[in-house]
RNA sequence: GGCGACGUAGCCAAGUGGUAAGGCAGAGGUCUGCAAAACCUUCAUCGCGGGUUCGAUUCCCGCCGUCGCCUCCA
């Protein structure tokens, strides 16, 4: 057996590029921070989850066994800062008229639907943080009985001051420091200003609530992914991963209270994906440019055509999504599309594994061994795609295998590509005919009216070759 | 204010101390009734100014610009 491919990526903690050492031989076991389902999910949260898959996939395709969790967040967090404001899934709730639950049940369907539709694998596991309180409540008094946490007027806190280089694990920043410029409202219940909620009583009309040893009152917000995450994963898993926004305070909380609780390492590699931007902006709701998959799919491109986007930059450079980017990842997409089923027609359906140093196939492994390079790797199975395209039909063959394999990670749906049998529909093949009917009778103009109104109002692509006409799907007026 | 990231061709985007992958668009050509597709050819000295070096886009310093974090957020 060969020696496993060394994978290479960025750990936040470090602030460097690390091998990869699992814990366990041969495993690989990860985190997402998963949604809070109160909204429907963007597609910068979409973004990240589609890194998240990468990430899974690589291990996967480099022969680790993934154990990959990802959590739903159903209980609500406070909107603002500390304990003031109202939490977002009775936020949700009171906007909508329906219960917590129901819109956590609705949100995330959607948001399943909306991954299935961007070939995002789902997690082994997605424990709901409604479910596993008595879990949180076990934690949250283990870091009392240790001295970690205290009980307050308004729920418990952790008391940072028992957990030396507390905000500093994955920020060079101290949080002193970061405070300084920054206005905070002061909690007078808290020792500390840095003190973080583990537990907050409930306050009056609270849509969610649970008994616990201190009264009724929900979990605080970074609880969830250390009681959870370590329950699935164990005291110590090898990855971690959230958006760049997590880097403070969410992680860093979870790393202290996860810490103190166990005496043991929490994470060995932590991975934070850079924020996807709208026209050069984090995409906020208050800022305009706050879009769903559904816009995407509105505006006539393929939901892969996003994924194809968000491979086409690293995860640690932001991806500015503008609708000349999505342009471009469509056109790419159609093409690659367009070969591999042409070059599975030429071979009919043939595929043979070249060997394992086979350039291109070198070229593509060691660019996602390199923390992730789907820039690179789309490069090299661009090659691939070029030789899919080969006169030589062992060339063809081999080509065709490798860009099969490569979407076991790229993930871009190449085999349906290939064998999908797509027909027409009974308008769109009535126009296909008389168009044909057209041609052959030499009205020109009329053929070339009904070229377009295929391509413009539905869609098809009509090409003429030797043996006649064919067609493929393209975005609309492409 | 503090901390951090980024600035590569029209656009998206890799990368390296020794004169810069790939994609999209564009230009020319072959093909075509015309197109499309395909194929061939073509298209950048890497924000600005210093420094280190035989040599910097790649290292260091300064500047300018953009973005993010410091508050819920992928």
């Amino acid at each position: 057996m060969a020696t496993r491919t060394e994978i290479r990526l960025f750990d936040s903690a470090a602030r460097a590029v690390r091998p990869f050492v699992p814990v366990h031989a041969g495993e690989a076991r990860m985190y997402n921070c998963g949604p809070t389902v109160y909204d429907r999910q963007h597609i910068g949260n979409l973004y990240a989850y589609i890194v998240a898959d990468v990430v899974r996939r690589t291990f996967e395709y480099f022969g680790y066994r993934v154990t990959q969790v990802m959590n739903i967040t159903d209980v609500g967090h406070i909107v603002d800062d500390a304990d003031a404001g109202e939490d977002k899934m009775a936020l949700g709730a009171r906007r909508t008229g329906k219960d917590p639950l129901r819109i956590a049940t609705e949100v995330t369907q959607q948001f399943m639907a909306d991954r299935h539709k961007l070939n995002i694998l789902d997690p082994h596991v997605m424990p709901k943080a409604t479910e596993h309180v008595p879990l949180m409540i076990e934690l949250i008094q283990k870091l009392i009985d240790k001295g970690h946490a205290y009980l307050a007027a308004d729920g418990v806190y952790f008391d940072v001051t028992t957990f030396p280089g507390y905000g500093t694990r994955l920020n060079a920043e101290p949080p002193e420091e970061r405070m300084a410029g920054a206005r905070v409202e002061v909690n007078e219940n808290k020792r500390h200003p840095n003190d973080f909620a583990l537990w907050r009583a409930a306050k009056p009309g609270d849509l969610q609530q649970w008994d616990s040893p201190w009264g009724k009152g929900n979990p605080g917000w970074h609880i969830e992914c250390s009681a959870m995450s370590m329950k699935y994963l164990g005291d110590t898993f090898d990855i971690h991963s959230g958006g760049e926004d997590h880097l403070f305070p969410h992680h860093e909380c979870e790393i202290a209270q996860s810490e103190a609780a166990t005496g043991k390492p929490f994470v060995n590699y932590w991975l934070h994906v850079r924020f996807l931007r709208v026209d050069n902006e984090k995409m906020a709701k208050s800022k305009g440019g706050f879009f769903t998959l559904d816009d995407i799919s509105e505006w006539g491109y393929d939901p892969l055509a996003f994924r194809l986007l968000a491979l086409g930059t690293g995860y640690r450079k932001s991806l500015d999504f503008t609708r000349a980017a999505m342009d471009q990842a469509q056109r790419r997409l159609e093409r690659w599309r367009r070969v591999v089923a042409e070059a599975y027609a030429a071979t009919g359906g043939r595929v043979t594994e070249p060997e394992p140093d086979y350039g291109v196939r070198k070229g593509f492994n060691d660019a996602l061994a390199d923390d992730f390079n789907t820039p690179k790797a789309l490069a090299a199975a661009e090659m691939a795609l070029n030789l899919a395209g080969s006169d030589d039909a062992a060339i063809r063959e081999r080509a065709l295998w490798l860009l099969f394999d490569m979407d076991r990670v790229l993930g871009l749906s190449l085999r349906d590509a290939a064998t999908k049998e797509d027909v027409l529909s009974s308008e769109e093949r009535r126009l296909f005919d008389e168009r044909e009917r057209a041609r052959r009778a030499k009205d020109f103009t009329r053929s070339d009216e009904l070229r377009d109104e295929l391509l413009e109002r539905h869609g098809i692509r009509v090409m003429d070759t030797k043996d006649g006409a064919r067609w493929e799907r393209v975005a609309k007026g492409a």
